[in-house]
DNA sequence: CGTAGAACCATGTGG
DNA sequence: TCCACATGGTTC
């Protein structure tokens, strides 16, 4: 190593016991000390002696710089987490607000440690906690005083710093490893490609977890460590030794170093389940692109939803003192107990109708939609609730909840790669996988003008708009999930409707089938029902369910899902098949080989067995098509990386569509390459079905997520 | 007595 | 007795 130690100051070294854990029946020894080589000057700026753990590059003068450099591209993994002001980290805090962050502190495992099962082909399961020769280092991200020549110079070596981290094509492992990046994006990236982020390697424990056991949330680490500790039976070792006491960076030495030796366990059963291959090449990738994508900001018109929200209270208030008047009592439209009085106790609704579905848990008449539109013949209430119902939410969800996630005109999504049992991702603040797609239509009055009326329409996504230049470009695999319930069963029917080119949408077809109507009569709303109609059946729904559903009788239903089943004979072999695989393994699997878990299949309660039974089956099917969206993020992602013109970047990710924002003069470009991109993906996967992918774009007129059109072959 | 929080409901997204 | 979510609201 470096010749310039001998001029340093003599390493104290100091003893430490490190737990010892056990890996299944093998038990591995990780007794080793933490070295506490004085290799740089450790003195903090805050000198009280505890802290003298960290080398603070603050305090490094130019050699000692450029032997951190080397010593960093020498190293063979790093173990990081966040500083927050308060003083906690990303290890002992549950909430992560990036605003907050004080510094980073990195645990550089240099070359003496054995990474052996890090490797992808490796079957060597032992591993080491701790080495000699480890290295922390301290980089305060917080620049208080930008106006000071000092602080510019280490901010600048803090930046080189991470940057040759992250550039190293060495692991760095990172507990919510997304909030990491996204950190060292928005403190370092001005002026610095967010692609830079791209070459990193990142591991994060918690999805390594999730991926062993999706139903684990992994709220924190203390709770990995718990989940770890009942897996391995971990000896819990007093660490909390004299000097230690009290420290909280030593404890957060610990921790890096504990964090370290949990996440090669983690790729240890990751190897054995046979779930490594979707860590290192899916979900890995995925934490960069995630990241990227949250640092990129969403213009949405804050004019707009000012004046929209306006306009909704305002029609909020008429139908509810309309409502008043035709139930003839004051009541609270919102809440569905009072409306339940009224319709059922005093109206008596139900007396003159079939019977009200009651709701699940307290077995009480329903208000729900379904039930007010049988009822909206008889008074004129339901039908007024219909719409008051749809306003609200309109109102409420979208156009003021949208309002509070925003600053300065901007919102930007959290996105949570573990917060589902199927693959999929969930996102937050706004949640803008659920944002309505339909527009509502309200009648807005003309007071001043006296009597006339003015109808308007009003849709939510065409509340976000995008930048001066740029474009939104949406891409969707049309009816993936039902191309891979072809492909998995291998149905003839299915896959040959698939493979035949003039069927350009499956559900017109199947609805224009259905209903004995040509395909060009065929609406909206027969479409959608067929759709219904399709994934009820597929994945287990009772006639009951079925019909209430669509609004048939159960009779009706049944009939259907009879001829369904009869037609379409290897989708139900291919149900019983999961189902069985299930019984035998305990879980099922995805294309990629994602696992669920399901520790009811073989339960003795009917219920929770068909529940277990549904979801195994639903599972293989949503978790593949998890997959394949995951895929065509990443490979999208590495290509835009590499081209040295192009700058798209996606803005959200709708299950099975993908939103970007791109370059007016780039779409041409860039739409070919998602769109190539995102078929090849049937030929990566071995798929039998061909994957289609329509590109929409907006028309020039209107810049919003709301109005997008086909894009024309090139 | 007011309010924090769990449970429930309704509605939206996606397939 | 389809699945998976998030959100906003009421009730207890």
């Amino acid at each position: 190593m470096a010749d310039g130690e001998k001029n340093l100051a003599a390493p104290p070294k100091r003893k430490q016991e490190v737990p010892t854990y056990c890996l299944g029946k093998k038990r591995l020894l990780v007794k080793k000390h933490i070295s506490h080589e004085r290799r740089y000057n450790w003195t903090s700026r805050q000198a009280e002696p505890s802290e003298n753990v960290f080398c603070d590059i603050r305090s490094l003068g130019y050699e000692e710089k450029r032997d951190l450099i080397a010593n960093i591209k020498e190293a063979v993994a790093f173990v990081t987490t966040m500083i927050f002001l308060d003083g906690s980290s990303q290890l002992n805090s549950e909430q992560t607000l990036t605003s907050s962050v004080k510094g980073i502190v990195v645990l550089v495992k240099s070359r003496t440690d054995r990474l052996s099962s890090l490797s992808f082909s490796s079957t060597d399961s032992t591993w080491s906690a701790a080495s000699q020769g480890d290295k922390f280092i301290y980089l305060e991200t917080e620049c208080s005083s930008l106006w000071e020549q000092g602080e510019q110079t280490h901010n600048k070596f803090a930046r080189q710093v991470l940057f040759q981290i992250l550039r190293c094509k060495v692991p760095v492992i990172c507990f919510n490893a997304k909030d990491f990046l996204k950190t060292v994006l928005q403190v370092y990236g001005n002026g610095i490609s967010w692609k830079q982020v791209a070459d990193s390697i990142v591991l994060d424990p918690r999805i390594a977890a999730w991926l062993i056991n999706s139903s684990d949330t992994v709220p924190s680490f203390e709770c990995l460590l718990q989940y770890f500790e009942k897996s391995y039976s971990v000896e819990t070792v007093n660490t909390d030794t004299g000097a230690l006491r009290n420290s909280r960076h030593q404890n957060l030495v610990v921790n890096l170093q504990k964090l370290y030796t949990i996440m090669m366990g983690l790729a240890h059963d990751l190897q054995v389940q046979g779930l490594w291959k979707l860590f290192c090449t899916l979900e890995l990738p995925l934490i960069k692109v995630l990241a990227v994508m949250e640092t990129h900001k969403i213009h949405v018109d804050k004019q707009e939803l000012k004046k929209t929200s306006e306009i909704l209270g305002l029609r909020l208030k008429e139908l509810e003192e309309e409502a008043h008047q035709i139930a003839g009592e004051r009541f609270l439209l919102t809440s569905s107990s009072q409306l339940r009085e009224v319709l059922f106790e005093k109206l008596k609704l139900h007396t003159l109708c079939e019977k009200i579905p009651r709701t699940e848990r307290q077995q009480v008449a329903s208000t729900s939609e379904v039930v007010l539109s049988k009822l909206q013949d008889l008074h004129p209430l339901p039908k007024l609730m219909l719409e008051y119902r749809q306003v609200r939410k309109m109102k409420s969800t979208y156009v003021d909840g949208l309002r509070t996630c925003m600053r300065k005109g901007f919102i930007c999504p959290t996105w949570n790669q573990t917060g589902t049992v199927t693959g999929r991702l969930s996102s937050k603040h706004p949640n803008i996988q659920g944002i309505s797609k339909h527009p509502v239509r309200i009648t807005k009055k003309q007071y001043i003008k006296g009597k006339e009326e003015e109808i308007l329409t009003i849709s939510p996504r065409a509340l976000f708009v995008s930048k001066k230049g740029y474009t939104f470009l949406a891409a969707d695999f049309s009816q993936i999930e039902l191309r891979i319930l072809a492909d998995l069963s291998a149905e003839p029917e299915l896959l040959k409707l698939f493979q035949e080119p003039e069927t350009t949408d499956i559900f017109t077809s199947l609805a224009s089938q259905w209903k004995g109507i040509p395909s060009e009569q065929v609406k909206q709303t027969d479409r959608e029902q067929a759709k219904r109609i399709v994934y009820s059946v597929v994945y287990g729904a009772g006639k009951e369910r079925l019909a209430e559903c669509l609004g048939i009788t159960p009779h009706e239903a049944g009939h259907f899902i009879e001829s369904f089943m009869q037609k379409y004979k290897k989708v139900h072999e291919f149900t019983k098949k999961t189902i069985g695989q299930c019984q035998n393994k305990g879980y099922v699997v995805s294309i990629m080989g994602r696992k669920r878990l399901l520790a009811n299949i073989n339960s003795q309660d009917y219920k929770l067995r068909t529940q277990a039974e549904r979801q195994a089956v639903n599972f293989v099917v949503q978790g593949s098509a998890a997959d394949l969206c995951k895929m065509a993020m990443v490979e999208i992602f590495t290509s835009v990386v590499v081209s040295p013109t192009l700058t798209a970047r996606l803005i959200a990710q709708i299950h099975d569509e993908l939103l970007f924002e791109v370059e007016d003069s780039q779409i041409q470009e860039f739409s070919a390459l998602v769109k190539r991109t995102m078929e090849s993906l049937q030929q990566t996967t071995a798929l039998e079905v061909p994957l289609k992918v329509p590109l929409k774009v907006l028309l020039t007129t209107g810049k919003s997520w709301g109005c997008m059109t086909e894009l024309q072959e090139m």
